[in-house]
DNA sequence: ACCTGAACACCGTTCAAGT
DNA sequence: ACCTGAACACCGTTCAAGT
């Protein structure tokens, strides 16, 4: 037995596992506490390495915090997804479900969902972090696309509609994940009520003759004119 | 002439300005930097005085920012009043110019509406900022309530209505303040134009008849269901 | 009552050194 | 290539002391 078990037992983490195990333990630790405030030390010390080891695998504490926030929006884009694909055959219905989908996300990972759209990634560019959290978009694009071939809406606006959508779900989210939403949106089944309504209040709108034609009323974009 | 000129200058904060100074100070310092990230020590340096009389004032760092994140709710409430007087006679005109304003603002004070809907104040009561919030978000309540009167909207759901509108424009802001709603939105028009197309599609569904009855279709709060 | 200087525990990051 | 120990500059907060 010329295998030094020291060395053997040290080594465990000299195959790789480390990035995968320091992700796996700040997802943890933000979901027990509720918030992104962890520091790296704290996170060393849970994977059981030296407070600077992580500096092997990630340039900084915000790089490490975008491997999260990119494996959280994966884990959104198939919540979603899996939401739609329950309704195969009626897109009103994955307008919704996928709505909802979104907001229960949130609210189930509160802390995992202000990260990902938190300030920390507002500088810098971290464009795989970025374009996983379109693809989760992409989603809401597919649906409403299905939405316009079923004449819920019409074509030439799918874009902007799918924003407005998102903004909706986003905000209803972000809303009730901070308390602000109050009192009206208290618990689940009151918030999945907001979606309910809203969704509708959307999809009965979307083929106001104004949403389709709305340069022919500009004098509030006159009044509060935005500079930038 | 027996005072002392030396004691007269260094008294200068000892009338109670020094409260007033350091949100100053803050509200200051995130404009120029586009973020809330700035340190005890760089605001006394800012105002100039020791890097721990804020202590006097101040509890701890995050009520000195809960009181400049109060002043800037008062600030989006009379932006958002002063739009929707732009037009006494027409509810529908203010439902749009009130959204715009709420877009505007954050998009022009961008770490401002970070720090007023962030993280920081997601624990504790923070009693007198939120009340702060609330009465910004009962300046659209107001609106919707003389939309409602005008018959845009049915009457028994203004409450809702309002939770759906505000988080829509909410999450507009959010998302363009966080550069996660290009490629659509890139510039002042294409947001306003946002707005304008968001609003125009609530208003032309609110008075879709699921809306009012909404728990008819209960088939997807099921498949989702949120658990809390 | 209001502010200061010194101190404490903690933090993110760097770097030379070990294997 | 990957990890450690020591060090650096910085941070929020506390506290005894000054006026």
């Amino acid at each position: 037995m010329p295998t030094r078990k020291s060395t053997r037992r040290s080594k465990t983490y000299h195959h790789g596992n480390l990035e995968h195990a320091l992700v796996d333990a700040v997802s943890e630790m933000i979901s027990e506490r509720g918030n992104w405030d962890c520091s790296m030390r704290d996170i060393a010390r849970r994977v059981g390495v030296s407070h600077n080891a992580a500096y092997s695998h990630f340039p900084d504490k915000t790089a490490l915090l975008a491997a999260v926030a990119e494996r959280a929006f994966e884990a959104l884009r198939s919540a979603t997804a899996e939401a739609a694909a329950a309704y195969p055959d009626d897109p009103e219905e994955q307008f919704l479900a996928i709505g909802m989908a979104y907001v229960k996300f949130g609210c189930d990972r509160p802390a995992h969902f202000r990260l990902m759209f938190g300030p920390l990634f507002a500088d810098g560019d971290w464009a795989s972090m970025k374009a996983a959290g379109q693809a989760a978009f992409d989603e809401l694009r597919t649906v409403l696309k299905r939405c316009a071939a079923a004449g819920l809406l019409p074509e030439s606006r799918i874009e902007e509609l799918a924003i407005s959508a998102w903004a909706f779900v986003h905000g209803l989210t972000t809303l009730a994940v901070d308390g602000r939403a109050e009192p009206f949106v208290r618990d689940a089944k009151t918030i999945m009520q907001a979606v309910r309504i809203g969704s509708y209040s959307m999809l009965g709108g979307f083929n106001d003759p104004r949403v389709s034609a709305p340069r022919t009323k500009f004098s509030v974009g006159q009044a509060v004119e935005h500079e930038r």
